[in-house]
RNA sequence: GCCGCGGUAGCUCAGUGGUAGAGCGCUUCUCUGAAAAAGAAGAAGUCGUGAGUUCAAUUCUCACCCGCGGCA
């Protein structure tokens, strides 16, 4: 299939405060859209203040999906993001709606725009415990071992990312290396990302602590953790920090890894403003 | 005014008679089932100022300046 028959996406991205919700909301009452949030952490249900989730009022009436579809202790992850997005972005153009895929979780927006296939290898729990006990040069060697040609690509420090090639190569009894697969388009993509200053973006972020601070983000993270504990998807900016400064710091940041990510991106088109964005969108309809 | 302690990277501080390090921050980067995660590389200091001892001083000595604490 040629990339024009296929149906049509906005994606709307950016760093963290941004602007990217209520940029978002404006095109897609604009434009009769539904969004779809790229985040990996405004999946989870509770997590509100810290997330910035969009509320009742800043949705507009606008559908939100992905949002509060899961528990904090469950699992949630990259590759069952894609599942779930690519049904419901089908889901809204089967309605004749233009689908907005929204959010600042670069990985996430990628496995759409990208097609990222990823291997079949779900997780596995022992083995993770199992290797994790090893040091990163224990994990290099047993890896080098599975797949020999995937050293060159891997980062010999990152045990993570050690653990899951390993993972993947020996369940799989295939090199991992030789699994990164993309495949074809799975939409026309328009993808629209927000620019911002440096100094904008420390404003905002600045601004946007202190409000989630007077929100009780502090009750937020303490009922969360009473109630599940220390789970992973609290390792999150905001979750684990005890001051507005500390949090501050972290945001921005994260801010900055964002837009390392986003600048690898060169479909990427980026624009100051609604209009802008209004723009684009109209040209990429006609 | 006196006594003591301190003045080394943006910050907090190690350290050494042969012109310097760490942690954090900063910059840049990586990313295929944890990604608000995990990891890598790099920049940065006339070691408070001036003088003395020494082949050599950031390190020892003296004076001065600044900060902190105590005594007057």
């Amino acid at each position: 299939m040629r990339e024009n028959m296929l149906k049509k996406l906005v994606v709307v991205l950016g760093p963290t405060a941004s602007g990217k919700t209520k940029m978002a909301v404006k095109l897609a009452k604009k434009f009769n859209g539904e969004i779809v949030s790229a985040d990996s952490r405004q999946v989870y249900k509770g997590m509100d203040i810290g997330t910035a989730k969009p509320t009742k009022k800043e949705r507009q009436g606008i559908r939100h999906h992905l949002i509060d579809i899961i528990k904090p202790n469950k699992e949630f992850n990259a590759a069952i993001f894609k599942k779930k997005a690519i049904g419901t972005i089908k889901n809204i153009q089967r309605r004749k709606r233009l689908p907005f895929l929204v959010g600042g979780t670069g990985l996430y927006i990628q496995t759409i725009v990208d097609n990222i296939e990823f291997p079949k290898v779900a997780p596995n729990k022992k083995l993770r415990e199992k290797l994790e006990q090893k040091s990163v040069k224990e994990l290099f060697r047993i890896y080098k071992k599975l797949d020999p040609k995937g050293i060159k690509e891997i980062e010999k420090d990152n045990k993570r990312r050690l653990i899951r090639a390993i993972e993947v190569s020996k369940i799989s009894k295939k090199p991992f290396s030789e699994q990164k697969r993309k495949g074809k388009p799975l939409f026309n993509i328009l993808e629209i990302g927000i620019k911002k200053s440096k100094e904008e973006i420390k404003k905002s972020v600045e601004k946007r602590i202190k409000k989630m601070f007077k929100m009780g983000l502090e009750n937020e993270v303490k009922g969360l953790v009473k109630k599940y504990g220390r789970v992973p998807c609290l390792q999150t900016i905001g979750y684990q920090e005890s001051s507005p400064e500390e949090t501050s710091l972290h945001t921005l940041q994260f801010a900055k890894r964002q837009m390392t990510w986003f600048k690898r991106s060169k479909k990427i088109q980026w624009v100051k403003n609604y209009q802008q964005a209004k723009k684009l969108i109209r040209q990429f309809l006609l």
